[in-house]
DNA sequence: ACCAGTGTTCGACAGTCATCGTACAGTGCT
DNA sequence: AGCACTGTACGATGACTGTCGAACACTGGT
């Protein structure tokens, strides 16, 4: 069984679980972009195209398991989409969807901070 | 003996300590205005003209200790200028010199939430 | 079938934060 | 002088949160 199977794949693993942007309260927003870690790995999933890092791929210093812990927060803020390929978890900024339900907030985040 | 007066009548009281929006971080901002109380002040103090509330005129849910600690925070985030005026301290948003610093996030703030 | 790589979950821990009650300090008025 | 009002400072407390280590689960290749 080697075909090029991507619809029915039975995926014995749990999908993640998403929030669309326009079901997000605000509080949960700005608690989702109150914390540096999650600042940075936003920012650097800004920096390259859709699906093209894994969770691993980003360096922020902590383990794996707050790494994990944070792409939760975000997918529950409506910030960030996951989708599965193979055993990695492919990460997708929801540019346009978070931008329309929170216009400027994203590009507040993404912006360069001079005052940091 | 004090040879250190102020120009107006003798303020024996502490002058609260402002910081400018120029000079606050990104992730200041966002932790301020991530709390609820906060958000409701912000709000009322928007519907009413500068100069015009005291703290004291604000109804939220918290004590008068915590009242205070909150204008404290949005004082430090460069969200609010209070005054003294005889036992009062009187507030004022910062809306131009903050909105300038960042673009959007107040009135991302102020705007009616739909999804609360 | 084993194994290396990836990511989640669990329990535990430390640090932070919002809150309260109380005490305290100014201001203005009588 | 007192007194009422306003706001802050302090200490304590409970809750939340970010972090880790370890265990677990899934995928894909050897």
């Amino acid at each position: 069984m080697g075909m090029l199977e991507q619809a029915e794949g039975a995926s014995h693993r749990p999908a993640p679980v998403h929030t669309h942007p326009d079901e997000v309260p605000l509080l949960t927003a700005l608690s989702a972009l109150a914390d540096p870690v999650r600042i940075q790995l936003v920012r650097e999933l800004a920096k390259h195209p859709a699906w093209a890092l894994s969770c691993s791929n980003f360096d922020v210093p902590v383990g794996r398991a707050a790494k994990s812990h944070h792409f939760a927060i975000l997918r529950s803020a409506g910030l960030v989409e996951q989708r599965d390929q193979g055993p990695k978890r492919l990460n997708r900024l929801r540019r346009e969807e978070f931008d329309a339900r929170f216009p400027g907030l994203l590009d507040l985040t993404l912006r360069a901070d001079e005052t940091e």
